[in-house]
DNA sequence: ACCAACAATGCAAACGCTTGCATTGTTGGG
DNA sequence: CCCAACAATGCAAGCGTTTGCATTGTTGGT
């Protein structure tokens, strides 16, 4: 147990009691000196779970040394010795995606309970960067790691990971690993929006779909596949997925599906928000009117996507609870605790953007 | 200089070489054992700066054990020794706000080249818990902070760290302080606006404060009011300022307004574009509408305000931009580097939520 | 053939902390 | 009054690296 001394109390000084310039830092051997005893009482003395084992008296004086000394323990020090270093490794795609904010957000309020703070490192969806971030992370002894940026071929390299150190998925799964997992029903997700099409009379679909290998997307499809072909749906599609989930790629695939496709869908689901914005663009540059002539639901119910013209028929999804969760189950792991994956379930948000085949103003 | 070992090509193995299982870690020690060597033979061998003083064809034979065992060095003791971390603090107000994550993308781009890592923390705005974060921040020995959470009560807080390790103050500035500091033009911002609606033929204007202590707030009110009265316009105020810039202070202070006020201004200055969101809603409820009885103006231009009805005008900052200097002062003061203040400039984006006074459909 | 110079490597201290064990001093029960 | 028990503190090893210096071995110029 690290003594938690109350260095939040010491204020940093400009130059220590004994009046020699501030140079370097303050030590436990400082102190010891400046209270006449030895460092290693000195160090019990601090450590709040030994207060016991040195006299209150002397420990008293210690304490009061300690602060005028204005002494802050050196954690990376303690951290040699200890093995531990309150450090959990964040390893995202793109820092940049407003997905991931509230998920680190959640991560992080996780983390404060076990007095960790998380240090994040981003991919840009690349292997060769997953490697060296992961290699990098082991090498700070991280105490935990929480992937959000899991890709197919990361797999491996995740799993050797986790016999070092405990190793969460989140948001993100894999197939067939033993890794401890929290994400999405993204299988439901799919299925919820080719439900509400199909509702909506919708009989000729298409999807917009994120990249193959990160498998919310693959998953996503199959969710929306599996009412397509239950219901009878004829689900046009374009032969190709996004190279990263955005929008210029959902502007891409939207545009490679009106030309090549015979017929023009009359729902349209994009993988995610972003790429469904690139896909509105793209479908107003064409004079096609949402919701009147096509209708868009994306995925993810990014803040203020429900505000547009038309308000985005979405999937809501819960990252800061995904996070408050991820976080929660690294720290689980690092005081040896089992832990059980979880699905968190999602829900529908039928909003302007889609709308009953055919309805009121249609063309 | 630390020896960047080759470890990411370094596959991590169930089971070293000798077949022990894989119980702790492989050190420097082992590596020399196996290779029949001096351990600090090792050392030099695996630091590409010390290559020279080892024999290469011993090197060679190093390396090879080295990666067969899959050695990585231990950067904790490494930081022990070398008094750098390769970590940089980056203390935040709230994750949750989508202006800082440019931000800290930004921040962290610009770490990259120095090797460095980002751990982050959160304040809530608290300066209990600034003090808290800085000191813990201290202790681990970051290298380097970067402070987006600055409020006036923390600045001698920041400042006394500002002696044992390079600080940098990104966004919030604080007055009469040596602390580097890289910033918006704030003053600007609230002139732009101001001038704006002014020349939109305004007369009775208003503003939606944020925080006091949070200084680009009181800059942006000043920068605004520099227009009001070289104008004669006429400033109606409310008498308080919001708690957080956030969406739920941006209504209550838009009531407040609406509710003490004897003539109601036909244009407003929300502090923030969370600030007008809340306004809006509030004018929404009171029947006003935006732009035609009052015209609105936020800042910032956060993500997608700009497809919102209406569409939001707004002051245009450039968080990306802001972090990615702000990551490289405070590697460049990392390495000894004089730095000078950055003010990055601003500009206004004029978009439907404002509007000619008494124009068009005006009530 | 000898010594200076140099290349290659070993040695050990240091970074700041924790902790099992040894030592000293104090107490109290017999 | 003595010894066991215990409280209080000192001692030193160890965590995994780095690095100045010492040591050994080799070379080449005379």
């Amino acid at each position: 147990m690290p003594p938690t001394v109350a260095w939040n109390a010491a204020p940093v000084r400009e130059a220590d009691a004994a009046g020699r310039g501030w140079s370097g830092t303050v030590t436990l051997n400082d102190v010891a000196r400046a209270a006449g005893v030895h460092i290693s009482t000195v160090s019990r003395a601090l450590d709040p779970t030994k207060h016991s084992r040195v006299k209150a008296e002397t420990r008293q004086r210690i304490i009061q040394v300690a602060n005028e000394l204005g002494y802050r323990p050196d954690l990376v020090a303690r951290s040699l010795q200890s093995g531990r270093t309150g450090t959990v490794g964040v390893i995202l795609a793109d820092l940049g995606n407003t997905f991931v904010t509230p998920l680190v957000h959640g991560i992080a309020a996780a983390l404060e309970s076990a007095q960790a703070l998380p240090t994040i490192a981003e991919t840009q969806d690349d292997h060769a960067r997953m490697l060296n971030v992961l290699d990098h992370m082991l090498s700070r002894r991280v105490d935990g790691i929480v992937a959000v940026a899991a890709r197919a071929a990361d797999q491996q390299a995740l799993e050797s990971a986790a016999k070092v150190v405990p190793v969460v998925l989140a948001s993100r799964p894999l197939e067939h690993t033993e890794l401890t997992l929290v994400t999405h029903d993204d299988w439901e997700a799919g299925r919820l929006v080719a439900e509400h099409i199909h509702q909506l009379g919708h009989r000729t679909v298409a999807q917009l779909r994120g990249p193959d290998d990160v498998l919310n997307f693959p998953r996503r499809s199959e969710g929306f596949r599996h009412i397509v072909r239950d219901r009878g749906l004829d689900e046009v599609t374009v032969d190709d997925c996004a190279e990263r989930p955005v929008a210029d790629e959902g502007a891409r695939l939207m545009e490679m599906l009106l030309d090549t496709s015979p017929r023009i869908p009359t729902a349209v689901f994009a993988h995610n928000d972003l790429m469904a914005l690139g896909a509105l663009s793209v479908l107003r540059q064409r004079s096609l009117r949402v919701p009147e002539d096509v209708s868009l639901v994306g995925c993810n119910d990014l803040p203020l996507v429900g505000h547009l013209t038309p308000p985005l028929s979405t999937i809501r999804l819960r990252p800061l609870e995904l996070g408050k969760l991820a976080g929660k189950m690294v720290v689980d792991m690092m005081s040896g605790e089992e832990t059980r994956n979880v699905t968190l379930g999602v829900s529908l948000i039928p909003r302007g953007s889609s709308r009953r085949f055919g309805g009121p103003s249609g063309s």
